[in-house]
DNA sequence: GTACTCGTGCACTTTACATCA
DNA sequence: AGTGATGTAAAGTGCACGAGT
């Protein structure tokens, strides 16, 4: 006896899966709303300069896990000597650390939290100016953390705030506190001169950067570099924030499969199941009626509706035993965690279809 | 057509930081 | 208050691929 089980097509008949279907999910389109008006034209720009840097400070961060101390250090000079180098010249950071609670030489900070809300969380470097202090400039409670000695930032860290335009001034209760963070990120700078700085976007940047985000998932070098003249940010971090950003969305895609998945094996699992049972009553019906034999060919096929065996055809649908499957399957489409198994019992011999249920069931069973 | 460069995306990994017990 | 464990996000690294030359 041969049992032909026929499930119900996920991938064609259900829900496709997100993986199979990431690009078209990545690339629709939500209108938020979302307008940058900046125009790039397509000569090079200041900002593509600014790439360029980035370019070769990101290959000099490169060597910097590579080399030695030594070379290390003279990076930092190189660093320093291409920030030197540009025509902006750069905002020297001289700032007092506040409360250097070490717990090892590479973050010797305890940061402090910012109190207007914006940012809760970490160091918002990007919001630099409060930090960034001319001395000139007579503001008391920023000057005041003004006392650490120049060149003490070589990295590119240094370079970053040359990059950046100056805006208003009006969180100076924060300025402290990121004043604060920032001087012991270059302080850290001074005991490591490769120390890695790892830049916390502020609440607002990041909710830019994720409208931005709903808007296109990826981004062309304009709308990089537009973005990241607006956030104040290197392109480098746009586009590393879009990469991630990417792949949480993939990950959290593939949760979600894998949920949908395991439902579908517990479904499956049930079902089959049944069908064991479904089987055993058959075999035994088989071994004690004697006019199994006698009766002709008959395709067994489960209600979706009713979940029971029904007899479907004679010998046409013992020919083609998927047929009844497959038009079962095409009524069930909507809810891939539905009932959608289409059981279809192909024998060499006729069969025998114990149930009474057809006679009195409402449904279509074959088309 | 082939080799090369360049830009970009992605997977994987590392690391800095925040939070909590 | 200090500390370790843990989670998360930013960033580094290497590879693949397509476009341009």
């Amino acid at each position: 006896m041969e049992l032909g089980l026929s499930l119900g097509d996920a991938g064609t008949a259900s829900k496709p899966f997100g993986f199979m279907e990431k690009s078209s999910k990545l690339t629709s389109k939500t209108n938020l709303g979302f307008c940058m008006g900046l125009s790039i034209g397509p000569n090079h720009t200041p900002q593509e300069d600014d790439q360029d840097k980035e370019k070769r400070s990101n290959s000099d961060h490169k060597s910097d896990n590579t080399n030695t101390s030594a070379a290390a250090a003279a990076e930092a000079n190189k660093r320093k000597n291409m920030a030197e180098d540009t025509t902006d010249s750069p905002i020297q950071l001289d700032l007092l650390p506040n409360t250097p609670v070490p717990r090892n030489q590479n973050h010797s900070v305890t940061y402090l939290v910012s109190d207007n809300g914006n940012t809760s969380r970490g160091f918002d470097v990007n919001r630099f100016p409060a930090a960034v202090v001319h001395e000139d400039q007579g503001d008391q409670d920023v000057a005041a953390l003004s006392s650490s000695p120049p060149n003490s930032a070589t990295s590119s860290f240094q370079m970053d705030f040359c990059m950046y335009s100056s805006k208003g001034r009006s969180e100076s209760h924060n300025e402290a506190d990121q004043a604060e963070r920032a001087s012991s990120r270059a302080s850290d700078e001074d005991e490591n001169g490769s120390a890695r700085k790892k830049l916390r976007l502020s609440k607002e940047q990041s909710a830019f950067l994720e409208e931005s985000f709903k808007e296109h998932n990826t981004l062309t070098p304009k709308q990089k570099l537009a973005l990241a003249k607006e956030l104040n940010l290197r392109p480098r971090q746009v586009e590393v924030w879009f990469q991630n950003r990417r792949a949480r969305t993939k990950l959290k895609q593939t949760e979600v499969d894998c949920e949908y998945l395991k439902r579908c094996c517990e479904t499956l699992t049930e079902e089959n199941r049944r069908l064991h049972k479904e089987l055993q009553e058959l075999r035994a019906l088989k071994t004690s009626n004697p006019f199994y034999m006698q009766l002709p060919a008959t395709t067994l096929t489960m209600c979706p509706s009713c979940e029971r065996v029904a007899t479907t055809s004679t010998s046409t649908a013992a020919a083609t035993p998927t047929a009844t499957t497959t038009t079962n399957n095409q009524n069930n489409t909507a809810d891939p965690t539905s009932k959608t198994t289409g059981l279809s019992l192909s024998s060499t011999r006729p069969r025998f279809y114990p149930f009474s249920h057809t006679q009195t069931h409402p449904h279509q069973h074959t088309s």
